[in-house]
DNA sequence: TGTTTTATTTCGGCGTCCAAAAAAATGATT
DNA sequence: AATCATTTTTTTGGACGCCGAAATAAAACA
């Protein structure tokens, strides 16, 4: 039930809050930043000093000086992130490719690789040292030492085990329970998580609107496939191993069309790219689900088509909204959800699919619940993962790295004592 | 994100946490509140000493010394919660009546009163009165102040919106959005919360063996409806307004059989006890569902049909066991549980429901995470969940009250020195 | 130049934790 | 019975981190 609380925690908790703070919010000086964290002057300067010995902090000039109705008093100082303390690296792992991002510890790209290889057809077992090397060569690009990289973060199409840093099973690959972040990890010497896409959306998400993505939301990615990333009383849900929120997984229809995952009615398998296809060309049933990645325009007439108002094409878009409401009428019923963000290249269509979706979580869901849920469309970029990617691995070393702070300082008044 | 970090908190934490540890355990003695704790001798003869001054615990003699192989050293000196530190009241609303429970704080109860009274029936206006009278009847026959009583837990079936305090939907009331809470809160003067009484269970659940019940856990209750109680991440998730877990109204097919919530195909349309009749009778389709209490005994002679291979009885608990399944294989899908607890009257009828159901999930799920997955079933005496509300308020003063001690300690050394 | 205003730092005090030493309480040994 | 050994609990002194109040810094204003 928690940790012992000393002094200890107190200073990492308060650190972390004043990163958090700067995070959230850019820059800003010291009094805004005990307004944020409800610390007191005397505590902030104290906190942020040691922050900036130890450089993790630094003054900024105020270059972008445009509210400054040139007020009196002593004028702000601006603290910001020093971008130099850390970096971390994102890696995108993809039914078309992978794609690696270097970020300084302010969360701005460096250096970005894209690499357009069949990774389903890759040697699973020397998936982990491919990723390895690219990152090696990417920091290499850059002069940058391994040791100045403080975390590499990575996300997955499909079903990720962040525990055992396994990619249980993605269309992606081939195979099944794919080793990737140990062994990054031992090879490099950096600490590696492993997620799910659409996990890393949602993390993106908390850090670009806090107020608006707290409480519990769920992030619905549509595309190749669908997936989603929940976050639950502010933070994003990962499940005991990390293989949670398989919205995408979730049954349907018993006895529905097949899905890539080899069940049978689960929602991917009436609103994936693949599955409205299918529908439209009116052998949904017996079809098996496509293993290949659906080239955009494939997906751009068949809109058209629905737009023109043909029956088979209207009508596919009909299933897979009625396939998403209802699963999200689920969802709400077991979590009471307040906000669902729809996001993806599916979005595109989203004008198809509302009305039947909307009608569906209408059907599947009291009143008293469906009224507290709003339901907005994020048009997406696929940088969002990346971007999540990168400001998950942050609030991940603000917390475990920045906030305890060097262990040498523990013991520097003794040393001066000596 | 986090609350910031004094030694205000740092004494809330460690004084819970100590609190928490006996709770869990029971008595035991410094050294061993060290050890469960983390916390040093030194801390915890201080901590102690000052819950003890604040009458909150007590030292207890050794009785029941069994144990004891006469150890060299000095003896342990026992810590326990002291009973008359405060007490709380629980009340349970259902559909056959009111039950109440007065219980001193180390949970044991001290008084109790049955109330069958048709709360269908009742004013919704006057009912929190009504509770309020009977609560106070309850302190009034024990002699007990209303001050001594810390906190008032209250148990409903069906829908309950903790924020607001109010019955927002149960079978035991004709109309809705019934306040209770408040009212209670405001009559007695005491702090008052109320909640669905499956997520009662779960914090029963949690009391009794927090190591198994940690992590990921959703019970299911089975009977005159569905309730859900969902244990995230170790504890009882209510979602933003206290009306989430709603499982038993989570959709299982649409335009299923109509179930009293005004919806059709909810899990419970399938899995309640007036369901499983309505399957039997073979008028699914077209009966309404049933608002009154089934006697037990209709059901025991339903489950003898079945158990004699009666094809309506036992395609009925077919039904049942489909509908549980699949919507569970829903949920493992979305939370990636770790562990299900079967629990209510209708667990009698477990063998003839549960192949159905584990069927049903090995059907709606992908086997990665349905292997994760323990099921179990706990014959339930209905007293678990006014044990469950006892507990879970317990738990709420130990945090809200008794962790932070009476303000008057901290003015004690200046008033000591005027 | 002095005054006002606002931001930041310094200083002294407080609360809590901890390690180490001391005290307490009992069994074992002589 | 006295002493030793062992274990628990308390006491003591020091560290750390927060805070309020006062001091200092840096600017606009007059």
């Amino acid at each position: 039930m928690g940790e012992k609380a000393d002094s200890d925690l107190v200073r990492r908790q308060n650190r972390f809050l004043l990163l958090a703070a700067l995070r959230l919010n850019g820059p800003m000086a010291r009094v805004e930043l005990g307004r944020h964290t409800g610390l007191s002057p005397a505590s902030i300067t104290s906190i942020s000093s040691q922050l900036i010995a130890d450089g993790i902090l630094e003054e900024v000039e105020d270059h972008h000086a445009p509210a400054l109705p040139m007020r009196r008093g002593r004028p702000l100082t601006q603290l910001d992130i020093n971008p130099k303390s850390a970096h971390v690296v994102a890696v995108k792992i993809s039914i078309d490719g992978v794609e690696l991002a270097l970020a300084d510890s302010r969360g701005a790209v460096v250096s970005r690789r894209v690499l357009r290889t069949s990774t389903y057809d890759s040697d699973p077992d020397d998936f982990g040292q491919f990723v390895a090397s690219e990152i090696a060569a990417l920091l290499a690009r850059q002069r940058l030492s391994s040791r100045r990289v403080a975390r590499i973060g990575i996300a997955v199409q499909g079903v990720a085990d962040s525990q055992a840093g396994t990619v249980v099973w993605s269309p992606a690959f081939r195979t099944r329970n794919i080793a990737v972040a140990g062994v990054i990890q031992s090879r490099l010497g950096i600490a590696c998580t492993l997620a799910n896409d659409a996990n890393m959306i949602a993390e993106g998400l908390i850090s670009t609107d806090r107020t608006r993505y707290s409480g519990t939301t769920a992030v619905v990615f549509m595309g190749y496939g669908v997936g989603m990333g929940l976050i639950i009383d502010g933070k994003v849900y990962h499940g005991p191993t990390g293989a949670a929120a398989e919205f995408g997984h979730m049954n349907h229809l018993p006895g529905g069309p097949l899905c890539r995952c080899g069940r049978r009615g689960c929602v991917e398998a009436y609103a994936a790219d693949y599955s409205i296809l299918r529908w439209a060309s009116g052998e949904a049933e017996t079809q098996p689900p496509s293993f290949t990645a659906i080239p955009e325009d494939r997906m751009l007439v068949l809109e058209e088509a629905a737009h023109r108002g043909e029956a088979d094409a209207t009508q596919a878009y009909a299933k897979a909204g009625e396939a998403l409401g209802y699963g999200l009428a689920r969802l709400i019923a077991i979590l009471s959800l307040q906000r669902i963000v729809l996001a993806g290249p599916g979005t595109r269509a989203i004008a198809l699919i509302e009305p039947h979706l909307h009608r569906a979580i209408e059907e599947g869901v009291v009143d008293e619940l469906r009224r507290n849920v709003e339901i907005e469309v994020v048009p997406i970029h696929t940088d969002m993962i990346i971007k999540g990617t990168i400001d998950g691995a942050l609030r991940q070393v603000d917390r475990e790295v920045f906030a305890y702070g060097p262990p040498a300082r523990r013991h520097a008044v003794l040393e001066k004592i000596a």
